[in-house]
DNA sequence: ACATTAAATTCGA
DNA sequence: TCGAATTTAATGT
C-alpha cells in the first residue's frame, strides 16, 4: 500500500469520496517532505494545494510589521489546512512552517474544486471544518480579551485537542514555551508562570522543550472560570 | 535581561 | 565509535 493510501485510510473525508474521486486523489496528489524550519508556503503565495500533515508539525502564523511573531495554530498528524484561501481563490494569508521534519500530502486545487462541486458529504466535512475554525477563533478572541495568562494558556493548549481540526494531537506537545507564547499572544515569562501554576494543579507537566497534558478536560473547562481572577490565585 | 540547565554537536582519541 | 568538551537552545527568575 502506498504511503498516501495508508494516510487516507485514517482521513475522515476520504471515506466520503466516490471510488472515482478516491482514485483521482491517489493519482494526482503528491507527497512532499519538509526539513525542520523550512517554509511550506509564504504569506502572499498563490494557492495551489490543500495540504494534509502526514507526519510532523506545521506552524501557521505570520510576522507583523513591527516584527512580532504570531502563531495562529499548530497542525500535526492528520490535520488539513489552507482550505480558506483555496475556497476564496486568494493569496495565502499566513506562512506555513515545518517546525520539525514534516511530511505533507498536497491535493491540487483543481481536483479539490471538482470534488467540492459534486460531493455533498465532502462539502459537509468542509463546513464542519470551517465552523470549528470559526468557533476556535471566537474562543481565542474572547479568551484574549477577558482572561488571565493561566486561563489563556489553558485555552490555547486545549484548542489543539480538536478531533476535526487536529485528529491526533499527542498528549505530549513538543513545542517550546516560546512557541506557546506566540500562540497565546503572551510573553514567554507569562507563559512560563502560567504553565507552572497549571502544573501545580496537576493538569499538565512541563518538560524541557515540551508539555505533557494530563487533564485535558480540566484545561478545557477552565475557560468558564475566568471570573475568579479578581479573587486571587487558587480559586479555580 | 541575565543566569542556569538541557540538549545537540563537534572533536580527539 | 565513544565520551568529553563546546556550542546552542530553552527554561527560570
Amino acid at each position: 500500500m502506498s504511503k498516501l493510501k495508508k494516510f487516507l485510510v485514517n482521513t475522515l473525508w476520504a471515506n466520503y469520496l466516490t471510488e472515482d474521486e478516491y482514485n483521482l486523489i491517489l493519482s494526482k496528489s503528491n507527497i512532499r517532505k519538509h526539513k525542520e524550519g523550512s517554509y511550506i508556503f509564504h504569506e502572499g503565495d498563490i494557492v495551489d494545494h490543500w495540504i494534509g500533515v502526514i507526519e510532523g508539525i506545521v506552524k501557521l502564523g505570520s510576522i507583523s510589521k513591527n516584527g512580532k511573531v504570531v502563531a495562529f495554530t499548530y497542525v500535526s498528524d492528520g490535520g488539513w489546512f489552507g482550505e480558506g484561501s483555496l475556497l476564496k481563490q486568494e493569496p495565502r494569508k499566513y506562512d506555513a512552517v515545518a517546525l520539525i521534519d514534516t511530511e505533507i500530502a498536497c491535493i491540487p486545487i483543481d481536483l479539490f474544486m471538482s470534488i467540492l462541486d459534486k460531493n455533498i458529504s465532502f462539502n459537509r466535512y468542509l463546513i464542519d471544518q470551517l465552523n470549528e475554525r470559526l468557533g476556535q477563533l471566537i474562543t481565542m478572541l474572547e479568551s484574549e480579551r477577558t482572561s488571565n495568562p493561566e486561563v489563556r494558556v489553558s485555552e490555547c493548549l486545549s484548542l489543539l485537542y480538536n478531533k476535526q481540526l487536529y485528529p491526533s494531537t499527542d498528549v505530549q506537545l513538543n513545542i517550546s514555551q516560546e512557541e506557546i507564547a506566540q500562540l497565546c499572544g503572551l510573553s514567554r515569562q507569562h507563559v512560563n508562570g502560567a504553565l507552572h501554576s497549571l502544573e501545580k494543579r496537576g493538569w499538565l507537566k512541563v518538560n524541557f522543550g515540551s508539555v505533557t497534558i494530563i487533564e485535558i478536560g480540566k484545561l478545557k473547562k477552565s475557560s468558564r472560570l475566568t471570573f475568579c481572577r479578581s479573587q486571587g490565585a487558587g480559586c479555580l
